[in-house]
DNA sequence: AAGAGACTAGACTGTCCAGTCTAATTTCGG
DNA sequence: CCGAAATTAGACTGGACAGTCTAGTCTCTT
C-alpha cells in the first residue's frame, strides 16, 4: 500500500517533483495542478499517474523540504567559534527565500495539514534546536558555558538568530536580510547571556 | 474618494466587521463572502453595499487588527519588575490563538498585498520594539543596563519571548503554550546579556 | 521491430466563488 | 404615517480548478 512501484520515467518523476517543490514555496498549497504541470513540462494526467491526488502531492513535497531545512552543527574549536559557524549556517538556511517561502507554505497550511505539520516539526526546527541542545549540553559540562537548561538556551540562541528577520522577510520587506555583523552581534549577546559564572 | 460616508446602519456594519475579522484570522483569506455573510447574519448583497471588493473589506480588517497587536510598557518599578510585565503581555498577545491567527493570515498574504504587509509591520510589531527600544535606550543612559545597541536588544528581547512558542502555535501544536515560568525565565537570561559591566 | 506501458492533449463534469442585478421587504427619520 | 434608503433573498454570469476519461503518440525493453 505504502508507494506504487510502478516505473514511471526516473527523469519525469524528478521535474515534477522539483516543479511542484517551487510551485508550492512560491504560490502556496492553492496552486493549481495545472500550473504545476506546465511548469514541469508534463501533461496534467501525467501529474495524477505519479499521485493519486493533489494532497499526496504536497506530502511528498514536504517530505523532501524538511530536510532542507535541518541545520547541523559541527562541535571543533571553541564554543565561540561554533556557535559563529551554527549561526551563520542557521540564518542563510532559513532567511533564504526557499527557507522563508518554505515556513510560509508550511504554516499557512498547518491548520489544513496538522499531521504533516506536525512531521515537519519535530524532523525539522526541532531536530536542530535538540541537536544544539546536546553541542550545550556537553559545553556547560565541561565549564565552557554556565550550567543552565540546554534547551532553553538552545532556544534562545535560534530565537535571537533569525526572529525578526525571518518576520521582515516572511512580509516581503527586503530590506537588509543579510547584514554580516549580525550572527556576531547574536553569539555575542548570547555568551554573555550563558557565560560561566 | 475616500471612504464612502453613507449612513449604513452601525449595527449591521459592526457585525459585519467583526464577523469578516474572525473568518478571515480562522480561515485566511480564501474564506468565501458568503461565509462571512452567514456569519454577520447579513446578505451577500450587503457586504458589498458596505465595501466595494473582498480586496478593501480584507484591508479594513487588517487596519482593525493592527491596533490588536500592539503591545506597550509602562516604565514604572525597576527594570526587572518592567521588562517582566511587559513579557507576560507581549507573549499573551501575540501567543493567543487570535495573535496566532492574525500572524498566519498576514504572512500567507503578504505576497499578494505587499503594501498592507508593510504597513502591517510598521505599525504593528517595529512600533512595539521601537516603544521598547526607547525603555531600554533610557534604561541604560541611567547605568540600570549596560550600554549597548537599543534597538538590537529589543529585538533580542521580543525573539526570546515567543520565537518558539509562536512556530508552535503557527503549526498547531498547542503543548504548554503557557508555561507560567517562561517570561521570568527568558527576562532574566535577557538581563545577564545586558546587565551593566 | 513490436508491444507494453508511460506520456500527451484536450474535452468534460461538478463544484465553488467573486461580483452583479433585481425585486421585494424592512427600518428609520421627519 | 410616509418615503427614502438600507437590507434581503435569490438568480445569474463568468471564471477557476480538482479530478476523470479517452484516444492517440512516444519510448523503452526485449
Amino acid at each position: 500500500m505504502a508507494s506504487v512501484v510502478a516505473d514511471f520515467r526516473p527523469e519525469t518523476h524528478q521535474r515534477l517533483l522539483e516543479a511542484a517543490c517551487e510551485a508550492f514555496r512560491e504560490e502556496g498549497y492553492q496552486v493549481s495542478i495545472d500550473r504545476i504541470a506546465a511548469r514541469a513540462k508534463v501533461a496534467r494526467q501525467t501529474v495524477y499517474n505519479h499521485f493519486p491526488s493533489k494532497e499526496a502531492l504536497f506530502a511528498e513535497v514536504v517530505q523532501q523540504s524538511i530536510a532542507s531545512l535541518l541545520v547541523v552543527l559541527d562541535g571543533d574549536g571553541d564554543v565561540r567559534t561554533t556557535l559563529m559557524a551554527f549561526g551563520d549556517l542557521y540564518r542563510n538556511k532559513l532567511l533564504c527565500p526557499e527557507g522563508i517561502a518554505i515556513f510560509r507554505t508550511m504554516t499557512a497550511e498547518a491548520p489544513r495539514f496538522p499531521k504533516l505539520a506536525q512531521q515537519f516539526f519535530r524532523q525539522g526546527p526541532a531536530q536542530t534546536r535538540k541537536r544544539l541542545a546536546q553541542y550545550l549540553k556537553r559545553a556547560m559540562q565541561e565549564g565552557r558555558l554556565r550550567e543552565a537548561d540546554p534547551d532553553f538556551a538552545a532556544e534562545m540562541l535560534t530565537a535571537m538568530l533569525v526572529d525578526l528577520d525571518r518576520l521582515r522577510g516572511l512580509l516581503n520587506l527586503e530590506t537588509e536580510l543579510k547584514r554580516p555583523g549580525k550572527t556576531e552581534q547574536v553569539v555575542d549577546a548570547f555568551l554573555r547571556a550563558f557565560a560561566p559564572e
